[in-house]
Formats: C-alpha cells, sequence, structure tokens
RNA sequence: GGGCGCUUAGCUCAGUUGGUUCAGAGCAUUUGGUUUACACCCAAAGGGUCGGGGGUUCGAAUCCCUCAGCGCCCACCA
C-alpha cells in the first residue's frame, strides 16, 4: 500500500471525524476515573462561525484532547444560547424584508418565526465546529430554552425572588430605542462622539432677566421641570426661589438649589429632565419635581413633544435648534466631544429613561466570587492581569437589570391580577400562581383568567449565568450523579469582552446555587483583530470567511495558524499567512511519513553506529521537549507548547534524525533503525495530535496498519523521562560542528568531501563523530595534540578549534580583520568580566556559582584570545 | 476623571525570583542549492545601543522615578 504523494485534508478530515463519532470517543458518563470537564461558551444559536469561534474553540479542543490522552474522563459539553436580544432582532428584520411588522403579530405568532428560524439555522454553527475537529460529547447538546433550561432560569428566579433578591424598581434604566427594550448596564457602549454644546436663554417668570443653561440635548427641554444653581454660585443668588419660563412649550418651571451643580462647567446653570437623565433624575427625586416623558418607546417625541410630536428626537433636535435661533434665544453653540451610550447590540444611542423593571440586588452575591478569585484563588483567571478589571467591577457592582421588553426568552414567571395589576404573585405556572394568589388575596372565587402573565422576558444572561450548573441539571436535581461529578469543571476559554456579562456572573451564581465555583481556571483569549488592528466584524468586511479558510489550507493548517500566535489575553492580529505556515507543517510531517515509508528495510544490515547515536539523541531531544510542552500546557500557553512540538518535528526529528538515518539511495535501512524511528514517530504524533487532530490520526493509523488499531484520540499522552543534559550537550556541538562545517563549504564555494582535523585543547575526543561524519560529509576526523599551522581552513565551536587542511585560496586581509574585530571584542568582554572579579564588592556579595561562571568566562576568553591570536600569526 | 496594560530584529511575539559566555523564537529577507521525502523544500547568513532620559545595584531588557507614544476597562459632569 503506498501513501499519497500528497495530503489533502479534505479527504481525511470527514472520514475521521466520522469514525471518531462512530466509536463515542467524544462521550463521556461518569466513572472512576477523574473527570476534566469544559463547557462551551454557548454561541448563539442563529450565529455563523467567525474568527474568535475558531480560535475560542481550537483551544478548548486541544485542552480536551490533551486531557482525554492523559486518562482524565474528558468531557466537553456543547450547546447553543438563545441571545434573546440578537436573534430577536435578528427575526425582525428577516420579517421585515417579507413585509411583516412584529407590531402586527400577537406573540405566539412571532415566537412562531422565531422557533422556525430557530429550526432553519440552529446548529449550523455546531455543524462547523465539527469541521475544525472539536471533540464535543454532542449527545450532551444544549440550548438554553430546552425545557429542563428553562425549568432551570425559572426555578431560579423564584427562589431569589422568595429570597428578597429580586424586586420591581421603577428607575431609571437604559432604553434601546431601535430593539425598544431596556439593556443592563454591560450592555451599553459608551462611545466618544463629537456633538454641540448648546447655550440657552430662559427668561425669569415674571422679571426682565435671564439666565443661560448648556446642554447637550436641546429636544429634552420639554421634558425641563426646573433649573438648578449651586447654592454657593454668587452670579445667581438674586434667583433663589424665583422661576424660570422654558422656551418654547413656555412652561414655568422653579429654580432649586443644589451643590451638585459644578460652578465651573458651562454656565453655571443646570436644566434639569428628571425622565431623561440620572442625575436629574435623583434632584427630581430629592426635590420633588415632576416628571415628564418627553419619548415614545421608538426615540419620537410624544405628546409633550408638542409640535414635534411624532418626529425622531434628533430630528427634533435640529428643528428645535433652528427655532430657538429664530426665537432669539440660542445663545451661541459649542463643539463638544462626550461619550455616549450606545447599544450593544443595535448600535443604537441609548435613552436614559425611568420604567418599572424587575432587578437583581448584586451586592451579596458578588461578595464570595469576589473572595474567590481574589484571595482563595479557587477561580484562577489566566492571564492574571484581568484579576484588578474584576475586583473594579465585582467591588462596584450595581443591581442588575434582568428584564427584556421583548418577546424571545424566559418569560418572567410573574403573575398580575386585580384592577391595575397592583397584585401579583412568583410562581412557576400559573396554576401555581392561582393557587398562591387566592391565598394572597383571600379570593376563593378567584379564575385563573383573571391572571396576567408579565410580558417581558429575561436577560440572556440570566440563563446562561447558570450554564455550567444548568448543562448537568443541576438547579432542577442538585444531587444528579452528572452534577456531582463533573461539577466544578475545569477550564472555561472565552473572551475578555464576557468577564463581567458572563464568566463573573457564572462564579456569582456557581457560590449562590451550588456553593461552589463554577471552573478552576478561565482562559481569556485574545481578540482576533485583522492586520491594520481592527476587530474583525462582518460590517467592516475584514473577516476571513471561517469555512473558506479551512477548504483552502485544511482544518489542522488553520488550527495551527490560530495558535501560532494567540497568547493569553493579548489580541491577535489574523494573517492568513499563518494557515499557509500552517500547511506547510502539515505538508512537512506528512512527507517525513511518506520517506520513513518508502525506505526497504535489510534485517540483515546492523545499524550504523551514526543512527543509533542519532536515535539516542533524538530521545534525549523528545524527553526535553515533552517537558518543556508539559510546562507551557501547565501555564496555558499554548502557543508555546505548539512552537516546541513544532520545532522538535522540522529540526530535531526532520533535519536531523531522519538525515542521519536516511539510507543512501538504491541501500535499504537496517531493522532496528526503522522500528525505532517509528516509534519516535508515533510519540510526536501524540504530541501534535491536540493540535492537529486530523494528520496525526491519518499517520497514525497507517504506522498502525500492520498491528493492532487504535485511535490516537484514545491513545495515552506521553509521560516524562528523565534526559541527559551531556547527551544534549554533544548533540548541540555536533550540530554546531556540522554547521561551522557547511558554512565554511559555503564560504569557499567547496563541494567535495574534505578531510577535517580537530585542534583540542582539553579533551580529546568529540562525541558522535559518526553522525559529524555523514552530516558534513566528511571523509575523515583526526585528533592532534599539536596546533596546525598550515595554510586551511579554521573554525571554533566553544573553546574547540577546528582546522580543515585544505589548499585554499584565504584572503588573509579580511580574515585578519575579521579576527581582529573579534579580538577586540573579546578583550572588551575579557575587561568587563576582570573589573568585575577585582571588584572586591562583588566578589563579597555575588553568589559562589556566579563567582565560579565568571571565572570560567574569564578563562575561555583568554583561551579564545590565545587562539586567535596564534591564528592571526600564521596568516602573517 | 479613576484603574490596568503595552513599547525588545522588517512583522508577530518570548525573555519566569535582576547574574548559564557581548539579547531569543517563528515568519519575512539575503545568498547558495532541484535526478535520490518535502521549492508547501534544503543549507548557510544578515538583522536589535531592549521607546527616551535619570536612578538603585558589584551587575538592569528585568527593580524605582520621569517623559513620550499606543491600547483596554470603569465612571452620571450638563
Amino acid at each position: 500500500m503506498s501513501i499519497p504523494t500528497k495530503f489533502v485534508p479534505s479527504a481525511v478530515e470527514d472520514k475521521w471525524y466520522k469514525y471518531w463519532l462512530e466509536n463515542d470517543f467524544f462521550k463521556s458518563t461518569p466513572d472512576n476515573r477523574k473527570p476534566y470537564t469544559i463547557v462551551i461558551p454557548p454561541p448563539n444559536v442563529t450565529g455563523v462561525l467567525h474568527m474568535g469561534h475558531m480560535m475560542n474553540n481550537s483551544l478548548q479542543d486541544i485542552l480536551i484532547r490533551r486531557a482525554r490522552m492523559r486518562g482524565f474522563n474528558a468531557c466537553w459539553v456543547p450547546g447553543t444560547d438563545h441571545a434573546s436580544i440578537a436573534t430577536e432582532a435578528k427575526v425582525v428584520e428577516k420579517l421585515k424584508k417579507k413585509g411583516i411588522l412584529k407590531k402586527d403579530l400577537s406573540r405566539d405568532e412571532f415566537l412562531k418565526h422565531a422557533w422556525e428560524w430557530t429550526d432553519e439555522y440552529g446548529g449550523v454553527i455546531l455543524e462547523q465546529l465539527k469541521k475544525i475537529g472539536c471533540s464535543c460529547d454532542w449527545d450532551r447538546t444544549k440550548f438554553t430554552l430546552d425545557p429542563e433550561m428553562s425549568k432551570s432560569v425559572i426555578t431560579v428566579f423564584i427562589d431569589l425572588y422568595n429570597k428578597g433578591l429580586i424586586y420591581k424598581g421603577y428607575r431609571m434604566v437604559n432604553w434601546d430605542p431601535q430593539a425598544q427594550t431596556t439593556l443592563s448596564d454591560e450592555e451599553v457602549i459608551h462611545k466618544e462622539k463629537t456633538g454641540s454644546l448648546f447655550y440657552i436663554s430662559y427668561k425669569v417668570d415674571g422679571y426682565d432677566e435671564s439666565l443661560v443653561i448648556a446642554t447637550t440635548r436641546p429636544e429634552t427641554i420639554l421634558g425641563d421641570t426646573a433649573i438648578c444653581v449651586n447654592p454657593k454660585d454668587d452670579r445667581y443668588k438674586h434667583l433663589h426661589g424665583k422661576n424660570a419660563i422654558v422656551p418654547i412649550c413656555g412652561r414655568s418651571i422653579p429654580i432649586i438649589l443644589d451643590e451638585y451643580v459644578d460652578v465651573e462647567f458651562g454656565t453655571g446653570c443646570l436644566k434639569v429632565t428628571p425622565a431623561h437623565d440620572p442625575n436629574d433624575k435623583s434632584l427630581g427625586e430629592k426635590h420633588k419635581l415632576d416628571f415628564i416623558d418627553i419619548l415614545n418607546p421608538d426615540g419620537s417625541l410624544n405628546s409633550f413633544g408638542l409640535q414635534y410630536e411624532g418626529q425622531d428626537r434628533f430630528a427634533v433636535r435640529k428643528s428645535i435648534v433652528k427655532d430657538m435661533e429664530g426665537l432669539g434665544c440660542l445663545v451661541k453653540k459649542e463643539n463638544h466631544t462626550s461619550k455616549v451610550g450606545t447599544s450593544e447590540r443595535t448600535n443604537a444611542i441609548i435613552e436614559p429613561r425611568v420604567s418599572e423593571q424587575w432587578f437583581l440586588k448584586m451586592k451579596n452575591l458578588a461578595k464570595p466570587a469576589i473572595g474567590a478569585v481574589l484571595e482563595a484563588n479557587e477561580v484562577q483567571l489566566i492571564p492574571k492581569k484581568f484579576k484588578n478589571t474584576y475586583r473594579n467591577w465585582m467591588e462596584n457592582i450595581t443591581d442588575w437589570n434582568i428584564s427584556r421588553q421583548l418577546w424571545w426568552g424566559h418569560r418572567i414567571p410573574v403573575y398580575y391580577y386585580g384592577k391595575n395589576n397592583d397584585h401579583y404573585v412568583v410562581a412557576e405556572s400559573k396554576e401555581k400562581a392561582l393557587e398562591l394568589a387566592i391565598i394572597k388575596f383571600g379570593n376563593p372565587n378567584m379564575l385563573i383568567s383573571e391572571l396576567r402573565q408579565d410580558a417581558d422576558v429575561l436577560d440572556t444572561w440570566f440563563s446562561s449565568w447558570l450554564w455550567p450548573i444548568s448543562v448537568f441539571d443541576g438547579i432542577n436535581k442538585p444531587n444528579n450523579e452528572e452534577v456531582n461529578y463533573y461539577y466544578p469543571t475545569q477550564d472555561l476559554v472565552t473572551g475578555p469582552d464576557i468577564l463581567f456579562f458572563w464568566v463573573a456572573r457564572m462564579i456569582m451564581a456557581g457560590y449562590a446555587f451550588r456553593d461552589k465555583f463554577p471552573f478552576s481556571k478561565v482562559y481569556l483569549t485574545g481578540i482576533v483583530r485583522d492586520q491594520k488592528g481592527r476587530k474583525m466584524s462582518k460590517q467592516l468586511g475584514n473577516s476571513p470567511e471561517a469555512l473558506g479558510l479551512i477548504n483552502e489550507y485544511g482544518a489542522d493548517a488553520v488550527r495551527v495558524g490560530l495558535m501560532l500566535s494567540s497568547a493569553a489575553g493579548n489580541d491577535l492580529l489574523f494573517d492568513e499567512s499563518l494557515c499557509k505556515q500552517g500547511k506547510n507543517f502539515t505538508n512537512k510531517i506528512w512527507n517525513a511519513y511518506r520517506l520513513i515509508d518508502s525506505w526497504n528495510v535489510d534485517s540483515k544490515i546492523d545499524q550504523p553506529i551514526s543512527s543509533k547515536d542519532a536515535i539516542l539523541c533524538f530521545e534525549h531531544a523528545f524527553n526535553k521537549a515533552l517537558e518543556t510542552v508539559d510546562d507551557h500546557f501547565e501555564k496555558y500557553r499554548m502557543s508555546d507548547a505548539l512552537m516546541t512540538v513544532y520545532k522538535l518535528i522540522w529540526d530535531d526529528f526532520c533535519s536531523w534524525l531522519l538525515e542521519i538515518t536516511k539510507p543512501d539511495y538504491g541501500s535499504s535501512i537496517d531493522e532496528t533503525s526503522i522500528n525505532q524511528i517509528k516509534i519516535q514517530f508515533q510519540k510526536i504524533l501524540k504530541l501534535i495530535h491536540p493540535f492537529m487532530p486530523f494528520i496525526s490520526e491519518e499517520i497514525w493509523h497507517i504506522i498502525k496498519s500492520r498491528s493492532k488499531k487504535e485511535s490516537l484520540v484514545i491513545s495515552s499522552w506521553p509521560v516524562q523521562k528523565k534526559y541527559s543534559n551531556s547527551v544534549l550537550k554533544n548533540y548541540d556541538t555536533l550540530k554546531q560542528i556540522v554547521g561551522s562545517v557547511r558554512h565554511f563549504r559555503k564560504e569557499n564555494s567547496l563541494k567535495q568531501k574534505f578531510p577535517l582535523s580537530l585542534f583540542y585543547y582539553k579533551t580529546n575526543s568529540i562525541k558522535f563523530t559518526e553522525v559529524i561524519l555523514r552530516l558534513a560529509q566528511l571523509d575523515k576526523i583526526e585528533f592532534s595534540n599539536k596546533k596546525i599551522k598550515e595554510k586551511g581552513g579554521v573554525f571554533r565551536v566553544g573553546v574547540n578549534e577546528f582546522f580543515i587542511p585544505l589548499e585554499i585560496k584565504i584572503d588573509s586581509k579580511k580574515e585578519s580583520i575579521k579576527i581582529n574585530d573579534e579580538l577586540k571584542h573579546l578583550e572588551k568582554f575579557l575587561g568587563s568580566i576582570m573589573n568585575k572579579l577585582s571588584n572586591s564588592r562583588f566578589v563579597e556579595n555575588a553568589p559562589n556559582d556566579v563567582i565560579e561562571l565568571e571565572m570560567k568566562k574569564a578563562n575561555d576568553s583568554r583561551e579564545k584570545i590565545e587562539n586567535l591570536q596564534s591564528r592571526l600569526e600564521s596568516l602573517n
């Protein structure tokens, strides 16, 4: 059976993925092994795979595959998120294109459309994850709107309500006029925008005088119910107790006093619009002012907007300014930049608005979650720098607005009754609600039809914060075997952008509902950016199509490309050339195996010393690399781990081991060598498998074809073995000698073999001479005690000097300049060492080994200088 | 306004508690090489006064101060 010349990823990817699934390698059930669990950050159910997902999930797959090989009961739970606002927005848009408006649909009709959409596109992204090789236990796939998942959410709501942590509050919230819902503070992104600061004059009621206020939002004057000045501000003392007239609408409003007003800013007069600004709201409550809400839910003005009614807030801003200009009450206009809140989802400019919403008290929930991360270290954030960000947010946490004026999501389990919805009960079902209502209201004849469920749904994150518990049904059945076995999970891999949205809240939920942290490590990836450092996004069109990349380079190559430069927490400037590098690496591995497979084996040949030595060197290099790789994994430095394996394969295995053991053209390899090489190859396949699952599995099966078959997926990760530093040092020396000979050849345009002599200092031998002979293409290596002063080539490796007795023309002028330069350097270096050594403070303070080292450096330098000097003499 | 982080080769980044031979890697570059696994390749080479300045120390890319530039998070200044 011959191996194809080219590795064609598409030809093997589906084959092996199917094979893995058929053999249930990714399936996990509780047993007596230690579990290693990862819950996926559930992508939006209607989402499409992008670069961020690819990186994120490749990382998780690398972790879970290695854990599986290390003998853990590895369990990676996949799933999707209903993504309330995002999905609803998409459905609304899609219906709009068909000419259907949300407002014309009933809730049930709308939800039917939403489910259709979900059934059509939901799970597409999970299929895409399979393409990149993700080894999830697909039988465990969860969706946040699944019945048990929803039940968990409702149970938790009721529980928190009964504990007094959930309350209904009439408060200022963030209103998204496009999605027409409230948002949590975290969903508001503050962006710097340039606008204008308008100075508007208000007449003082009953006096021939006016005052001037400054505002960035002139349309809100229609909602003004006071003017506020600082009581200490001498400029306005004569106005205390008077009223002012709001331009346009002519309303007379009081001039109130409060220290809140900054005397320095603007004119020192502040217009107060309690219904449209959080600070004004506090002032309004403090001074018992009227609240005038001038906006409709869609951001247009309502009847308080007078002649502007029905127009959009930004249109009104323009026309009201123009109108005031006409009335002469616009004093001036200045350029002004300020941070404007925008919706994370729709990008719409947020309106602060007072309304009645459900809130969750966070302070007490946060307490154990702060301790876990900052003191007990039960949950580690990687990289550590996020600890500060976390602390800052957690210590200043505010109550969480959990209600959304949407339909797609978990409906709030609150049932109203009474004339104006003035009573309510909280229950998991209408029937249960009726029972409670009858008890509470004392009306035994109450009918179920009198109950009206709250129209709102819960924030998406109110279900995802339970994810690590609810995927094991740990809310509904707190003592089930699964949750007891898998929870707490080990690693969570996600982006830092959802540290507050999701990670922090999961930690809080973990302590609140299971009295235990949800995961012990949080690996926060960087954000994938393009070459110009811009975040990849659909709008910018700078995101390569994920599946397109896989088709072009192969899944293994893309995974390698992503891993090569993705240190935790560092943003990754994605460059397609990294995938190219990954593809080249795939090709390299493939060809290495093709080479081995092509060799004829002759059982009668003895193993050459060079092969024996080379394999010995490789084994030690392997063990050292394994130690390094394991250490990198321990520190979650996956790109470093990959680079270590990359170099082990490319350099140590291919460039050295295979080049040394490769039989001459037409000859055969001995049986011992080929067998040992194959064993080494299998070991490196294991190391590369978590990174490149497909090609490693393909070759693994080819190697194994004559013996019993077993998947690499469930093979064992190599165990660290001792390696000898002296062997590695000799190996390194041989590489340098070979390199030097090659360099010498190139410098002198030599092609033929030639004899090489070694001039020694402290040793009369070098190791692995057979190997050197072979790779450097030399006739012989001789040792000599005497300095050889013939003309010829000379080079040094460490303190050893090598001489090549060959009649070649040497440009002695050039050579002596080179030697002199080197001498200068060495002398300067020696000088600085001698300085140190003659400094009594250094000798007294520095540890012995450092001093010894310095002395050795000095001696070595002297030897080198001596060498160079005699070389210089021989030139003249 | 508060907090955090970054600045090391053309690019992307390592550099662990200051000390293992005048700073490392990958990519890119230059030069030479193709009948004998791979040009998606082999071999060799070049390339950095570690952002600027000052300080601590026997010794600083590493610690401290300061200046400059960049990035992120948080915050209600109209």
